[in-house]
RNA sequence: GCCCAGGUGGUGGAAUAGGUAGACACGCGGGACUUAAAAUCCCGUGGCCAGCAAUGGCCGUACGGGUUCGAUUCCCGUCCCGGGCACCA
């Protein structure tokens, strides 16, 4: 074999390791570069093909930087809190941090054997307690501090506690009614709230961990019940989180996701009188189109509002109890399953709309969330489609406020036309309307402008095992913080891992579980708590003092380049930048924003095949003939298959059901179907990389995922397209061997031919690279590599720079090369060549000629030409006189260096 | 329903401050070397039509229009696929 890239892969990985190669350290003299992978949870299935797709892409950018003199952390660790080693934990006793280490071990084999260059020194494990403490610190300076409106920024709970005692509102308080009131400031606070409860997790979930009514993990029945939970008061950073995303280098499609989750939205709250017929309030409302308040019919209130048992009348009260018990027997998902079905009661008592006077029904549905707003709106089905639904359902009037528009089959809910029917907005249009209502109300101390945000405080316990422990006590009931030197508080051995008989979480369990005789809280933290801040320990990671030093802070600042999936949107993302703004804010860390570009590589999916079994029989009839039968699709495992035909003696052997399976072939061969799918064990289209890497090695791997396609985008992975980037390494191995599969190198000068392919693809390779267009790049290698052996060409000159360009792509064959020139150190210390323009530029440019559009020739031009002396060249030419036939010309456009076209 | 991204050969994909569409690779067909296989190398490969041939013509970047000497690229409309959000007043 002449290029023996499993020796080669083998005797590089080793030497970095040995070498410690990629380690490195805060060193002032060079500018930081901070490149890093959102890291992974370690599942215990192991890496797929699809997984290092990002690795690889950081991994090539990392190594591009250092070449060009950056002092690069590129780190690595594991999110190694989660749901799958708890479930396996219940189901098998064994404890999950022996299945998380197990998985990680397992992790760490498959990276290493692709190359990547992570400084390993630097390894962090969300579960481990050297790096959880930070995470229970975090909790602590977010307990211990809220946010202040007025300077907008987190400050320390005791600045609120000085200005309540110069209110005088302190002192007089017990202990527990102090530490009640601070809980409605604190930055991390515990309070009662409906949450998405799985009880066959036996746990709280996120929203987004959660699908329709169901648990990602598990596809277990998640409801919605209210408990009392620690969370994190994200909302207050609403605007922050929402002005920063401007200065972020991220896809815009990104950001808008961010955009969206935040949900900001400008309009104003206006008060209604009330009344159930004995008492009177004031009732505040949040609407966006204070224009349309001549329109409003009815008014709404979220069954879980505060207002319904006010505004419930003694008439009405059977029927508004049996609307709630219904409205609170459904479960999320049936209630998502009636989406748009109308239900609703009427309260019994009345508004009066504050403008017109009118007197307006009180209804109660489900439509108006508790959550958004007051909880209650004001209602005008002429303008918004799901109160026009209402309407239609309840026969409430319909008051149409815009001219000409038509409301009789639906509501008209754009915002332009020209205001009717609307007292002094009448003739405004809706634009100049809006301000207007708002300017009114607010003159008659009725209402004021508001804006509201989407965005909810993140809830913050789950009632699991395996996760941070709160380092929090009870001391007389109140929940009291641990000293700082108390930490970490680490996770405690319990018998079983399942919650106790009378429902409480699995670390009830634990014996004593106090602190100094106090009881200590017995949820967890999220998933999303570990990966918040990981970043920031990266640069710092052996610090025992703090989550990071001052000095590593001020150095690496934050991420320059993140890479990983867009699956993260609107959790991790806003979590980490959310921590970030108040680690930020606590003057603990340099920079407002966590990270700085932000590429989201696609997913690469399965490419699945099919036998057709004939029904009822053992008999697999090939794909072009199996409408002749009856047949039943089968996945079949892609190992077995290549280039879409089935090894039918191996799918013998694959399963014993199989063992005698007959065969209707085509041409003598099994073809298969095939579909793109996720890529997953059920449906055997699993690729694992090991293998890959076994038969092809790693810088193969490493290049085809690249060669692929366009980073950002998904697609699927198919096996056989790999031998063209395998074969192109082995074409650039042999152009510095000789036939016997020898080293040899010629230190001649080079010519301006070969010089020219070298600075095209140096020119390319940069440019692609600053672009993330790596797949352009392979190809760009493989064009120069193929003219370079086609001018035989094996000068140092040439060939010392090219491996140079085409070692963050294949960086053990480049090592080796490196070696075998004479080098000493790691081609990780060189230089990325420059392009200069040595070969002698050609002095003529070649010009495609159009005639109307038509390419007819091609016409040389010198160089230094100027457009009217090129239009004068190919005016003189006598090829433009034979094919103008004697015709006028009328217009010659000539675009410089691109094209000339005689338009006659 | 709303927001975002996209639609190019048999396949993955190149090329967009408007300028020879299909680079590069896979697959396929043919050939060389070989006892044979593997490996390697060479030629062809969007469709249709004409020609013994060199070659020439027409059509082609989801569909229909528009702007332009010239449109995969810009504008308007339609269809389709993917992603996100989904009673947020």
């Amino acid at each position: 074999m002449d290029y023996n890239f499993l020796d080669i892969e083998k005797k590089w990985q080793a030497y970095w390791a040995e070498h410690h190669t990629f380690e490195v350290k805060t060193d002032p003299s060079k500018p930081k570069y901070y490149v890093l992978d959102m890291f992974p949870y370690p599942s215990g299935a192991g890496l797929h093909v699809g997984h290092p797709l990002g690795y690889i892409a950081s991994d090539i950018y990392s190594r591009y930087k250092r070449l060009k003199g950056f002092n690069v952390l590129h780190p690595m660790g594991y999110d190694a809190f989660g749901l799958p080693a708890e479930q396996y934990a219940i189901q098998t006793g064994q404890h999950p941090a022996i299945t998380t280490r197990d998985n990680i071990a397992r992790y760490r084999q498959q990276m290493d054997r692709i190359g990547f260059s992570y400084d390993w020194s630097r390894e962090v494990r969300t579960c481990s307690p050297e790096y959880y403490k930070w995470t229970q610190w975090a909790f602590i300076q977010m307990f211990n501090h809220w946010y202040n409106p007025e300077t907008n920024k987190a400050e320390p709970i005791d600045t609120l506690v000085a200005r309540f005692k110069a209110e005088g509102r302190w002192d007089s308080l017990s202990e527990k009614q102090q530490s009640d009131l601070l809980m409605n400031y604190r930055i991390a606070y515990q309070g009662e709230t409906a949450v998405n409860w799985c009880p066959q997790l036996g746990t709280v979930l996120a929203n987004d961990e959660v699908k329709e009514g169901l648990s990602i993990r598990g596809g277990f029945p998640v409801e919605q019940k209210k408990m009392k939970q620690w969370q994190l008061r994200v909302s207050a950073y609403s605007e922050r989180l929402l002005a920063d995303l401007d200065g972020l280098d991220w896809t815009e499609s990104l950001k808008e996701m961010q955009r969206n989750w935040i949900g900001k939205s400008q309009g104003a709250e206006i008060v209604f009188k009330v009344s159930n017929g004995s008492e009177e309030y004031d009732m505040t409302i949040f609407t966006t189109r204070a224009d349309t308040i001549f329109g409003v019919t009815f008014m709404v209130l979220a069954p879980e509002s505060e207002w319904v048992d006010k505004l419930t009348t003694a008439e009405q009260k059977a029927a508004v109890e049996e609307y709630l018990l219904q409205a609170k027997k459904k479960t999320e998902r049936e209630r998502i399953a009636e989406t748009r079905k109308c239900t609703g009661v009427f309260s019994g008592s009345y508004a009066v709309n504050p403008l017109t006077g009118d007197k307006v029904p009180v209804w109660i549905s489900e439509y108006v969330l508790s959550g958004y707003g007051t909880g209650a709106i004001m209602a005008v089905p002429a303008h918004d489609s799901r109160d026009y639904a209402f309407a239609r359902t309840f026969n409430l009037p319909i008051i149409p406020l815009i001219e000409g528009c038509d409301v009789s089959q639906e509501s008209f809910d754009a915002k332009e036309g020209i205001m009717c029917n609307s007292g002094f907005l009448t003739g405004m249009s809706v634009k100049e309307a809006i301000p207007a209502a708002i300017d009114y109300v607010e003159s008659k101390g009725i209402g004021k402008r508001k804006v509201n945000y989407r965005l909810r405080d993140a809830i913050f316990s789950r009632q699991r095992y395996w996760g941070e422990p709160f380092p929090i006590y009870y001391k007389n009931g109140i929940p009291t913080p641990m000293p700082l030197d108390a930490l970490p508080l680490e996770l405690p051995q319990v018998d079983k891992f399942l919650p106790t008989e009378s429902g409480e979480p699995p670390l009830a369990r634990a014996k004593n579980w106090t602190y100094e005789g106090w009881p200590v809280e017995t949820s967890t933290m999220p998933g999303f708590a570990g990966s918040s801040a990981y970043y920031l320990r990266y640069m710092d990671p052996h610090n025992n003092e703090g989550l990071v030093g001052r000095e590593a802070d001020n150095y690496w600042r934050n991420v320059d380049l993140y890479i990983g999936g867009t699956e993260h949107a609107t959790g991790h993302l806003i979590y980490a930048r959310f921590w970030n703004k108040f680690l930020y804010d606590i003057g603990y860390v340099c920079e407002q924003e966590p990270f700085r570009k932000l590429i989201n590589q696609g997913m690469i999916q399965g490419r699945s095949n099919f036998v057709y079994r004939v029904k009822n029989t053992n008999k697999f009839v090939s794909y072009a003939l199996k409408d002749q039968y009856d047949t039943t699709e089968i996945h079949v495992d892609v190992n077995i298959v290549s280039n879409d035909r089935l090894d039918t003696e191996a799918f013998r052997k694959w399963r014993p059901d199989y063992a005698d399976a007959e065969f209707i072939l085509e041409d003598g061969e099994y073809v298969c179907g095939y579909a793109v799918e996720k890529m997953s064990k059920s449906m055997f289209n699993v690729v694992n990389p090991d293998l890959v890497c076994e038969k092809y090695g790693a810088d193969t791997l490493r290049m085809y995922e690249m060669f692929l396609g366009p980073l950002e985008q998904s697609k699927p992975w198919d096996t056989k397209g790999i031998d063209g980037v395998h074969r192109f390494l082995r074409k650039l191995w042999r152009l510095y061997t000789d036939s016997e599969n020898k080293f040899c190198i010629s230190e001649e000068k080079a010519s301006p031919a070969e010089l020219k392919v070298l600075h095209r693809l140096i020119g390319k390779a940069q440019s692609d690279i600053e672009n993330f267009s790596f797949n352009t790049t392979v190809s760009a290698a493989m064009i120069a590599v193929n003219e370079l052996s086609e001018l035989k060409c094996c000068k140092r000159e040439i060939l010392e720079p090219l491996i140079i360009v085409l070692s963050p792509y294949v960086p053990h064959i480049a090592e080796e090369i490196w070696q075998q020139m004479g080098h000493g150190e790691s081609i990780s210390f060189a230089s990325f060549p420059e392009y200069v323009e040595a070969y002698t530029a050609e002095d003529s440019v070649t010009y495609p000629v159009q005639f109307n559009g038509k390419m007819r020739f091609t016409l040389d031009v010198a160089k230094t030409a100027d457009r009217t002396e090129v239009e004068a060249a190919v005016r003189a030419n006598p090829a433009t006189e034979k094919y103008l036939q004697g015709a006028a010309i009328r217009k010659v456009i000539v675009v410089p260096g691109k094209i000339i076209n005689i338009v006659y």
